[in-house]
DNA sequence: GTCTATAAAGGGATAGAC
DNA sequence: GTCTATCCCTTTATAGAC
């Protein structure tokens, strides 16, 4: 088994089917409401049916049943979270700071309560859903972890950073930017942490970052 | 002095109620098993009772419902990996090699298929019992991180590392170990790694962290 | 496509005998 | 303490009218 996964297409019928403002979509937003707040086991196609001012005849004409529905919320947040991945343009500043701005920007996204409640609810169900899990990798940590490998190795090549492999040094990084607070978030222990703190996270991170990974005569 | 911080105290509804080889044993067992590999949701007392070779009315006579069980079995199984958190005697050793195999020891117990299976369990449910969060995270990843940064600390006393902050080092440390693996097994995409492998993760973050956090002239 | 009403099944919890 | 049998409710899913 190679040890990178490669990105799959995504499943056809969750792609694009879906139109702002029609019924499905009324749905897939009730249900993510729902699904994300009170998880697969909790929520009843009723409440769904409820929220989203449907009848649960409606709902059933466009999913064929509660397990297809959850599939298409998920994969539809997927996307979306992971259109908010593309980092901004740093190339032409100082590594730092360009480093500080991307991880300011994964903390962002990684404790916004979307992505937490999507995180929960697919950790809880990839045993029963196995491919959501593969989804929710590959759109998510598997993303980021290619986008800030690819920016390393352009560091590496004008000189500003010695990098062995991209794929372990983006990992330790964003391991570095998370452990501080993803968990506390994700197991409740607290709800958010105010921009100082984050702002400290990654500070204390890059720094870390840097020292392993700057040649010594650059310091 | 020990290397480890203290164990903290059980709450104690929890800590020895139950003597192996009893009903009940079986009856947290049968539910471990379930709950673990369904989720709560899709577990029925139905089923625990029947795994459990026990009748539904036995299982209400220990245990009021359904999430006073699942509290248990959560509560114990936390109790039970935490016990096997406590690092080896590290003192007298090359700080590498002492950090590698905290690391060896950390990699196996956090990708052990019962940590994982409490991990997402937990992570599941946190929203609907959070107090098990908080148990889980105290008992886990919050007792690493300050087995751990006891460790750092006195590393820093004896001039091995530069440590400024050894909670924050803890998990700088501990996110790069994790973060190549956690989330692949986690998820399902795999579902064990080799020893080999793990070795490498290990060898790759302590090589990292030592050159982030020991002073440059030893280098 | 959408609704109201209902069927069919399964779940949590309990009564009462032993 | 433990069992068998059962109550009662919620849930998923569908039938049939509009």
């Amino acid at each position: 088994m190679p040890a990178t996964v490669p990105v799959q297409p995504v499943p056809s019928h969750i792609s694009s089917g879906i139109r702002p403002g029609t019924k499905p979509a009324q749905i897939i937003a009730a249900a993510k409401d729902l699904f994300t707040s009170q998880g697969f086991g909790a929520t009843s196609m009723d409440a769904i049916a409820r929220t989203a001012n449907v009848s649960k005849a409606t709902l059933y004409a466009h999913f064929s049943g509660k397990e297809e529905l959850f599939a298409a919320m998920v994969s539809g947040e997927c996307r979306a979270q992971s259109r908010m991945l593309t980092s901004p343009d740093v190339a032409d500043r100082d590594v730092a700071e360009a480093l500080a701005e991307i991880g300011r920007n994964f903390l962002g996204l990684l404790l916004s309560p979307p992505a937490i409640a999507i995180h929960r609810v697919v950790v809880a169900e990839s045993a029963r859903f196995p491919e959501l899990g593969r989804i929710f990798f590959n759109s998510g940590p598997n993303q980021m972890r290619e986008n800030l490998a690819g920016y390393l190795r352009k560091a590496a090549e004008r000189g500003q950073l010695v990098v062995e492999d991209s794929y372990r040094a983006a990992e330790h990084l964003i391991g570095m930017l998370q452990t501080p607070v993803h968990l506390r978030v994700l197991f409740g222990i607290k709800d958010h942490f105010t921009q100082g703190e984050v702002e400290k996270v990654v500070s204390d991170a890059i720094s870390a970052f840097l020292r392993a990974y700057v040649p010594c005569p650059q310091r």
